[in-house]
DNA sequence: TGAATATGTTCCCGATCGGGAATATTTCAG
DNA sequence: CTGAAATATTCCCGATCGGGAACATATTCA
């Protein structure tokens, strides 16, 4: 496995976009095949596959093992407003 | 189950500290017990326990439950540097 | 237009999450 | 110090994740 993938650009702020936007962006950036990028960071292609995607329920572990490969991690931010809890009104 | 927890001051950066200790500081700051956070949350007591305590194979949705409930939803950062692939050196 | 590659979907299946409740600890006020 | 409340740990167990591979599409490019 690679040492570490080159990458360009860093996104400034935490959270331009969904994560898995991110992922997906930070991949083809770095001209990586859903599977390479599963060998670099040690998950199953399908997962890349359903965490670019969006599925909700995935691990924090595996999506870390993706991200780390950027140099990031999942953290928090602001949620996008009105999607608080479903109390809205 | 209440509407919205009132919620004091927010965390301006996305990321001061760890998911976990967000989610202990900002229950405690609001007078909540793990139950009480949990059933907010729709969540279990155990499961708040764990991740305020930093386990690292939750599942999003369900953190997400949790920090929705603080107005945040999960994102992603700046990994802590060194912290990479393990291709160390 | 057709082949090659990449991405998405489905299937099998072991591993483990997460809810709920009981129990062990820890924390804290009086 | 003492007892109550809160938090952590353990157990049972259904539900589902995630790897891996096969197969279906979708993309890309010459």
């Amino acid at each position: 496995m690679a040492p570490c993938v080159g990458l360009s650009m860093a996104s400034p702020e935490p959270g331009s976009g969904s994560i898995g936007e991110f992922v997906r962006r930070r991949r083809k950036a770095n001209r990586l095949s859903q599977r390479d990028l599963g060998e670099l960071a040690g998950v199953g292609t399908r997962f890349v596959s359903e965490l670019e995607r969006g599925k909700p329920t995935l691990r924090m572990d595996a999506v870390n093992k993706v991200l780390l490969v950027f140099g990031k991690v999942l953290s928090y931010t602001e949620a996008p407003r009105e999607v608080d809890l479903e109390a809205g009104t």
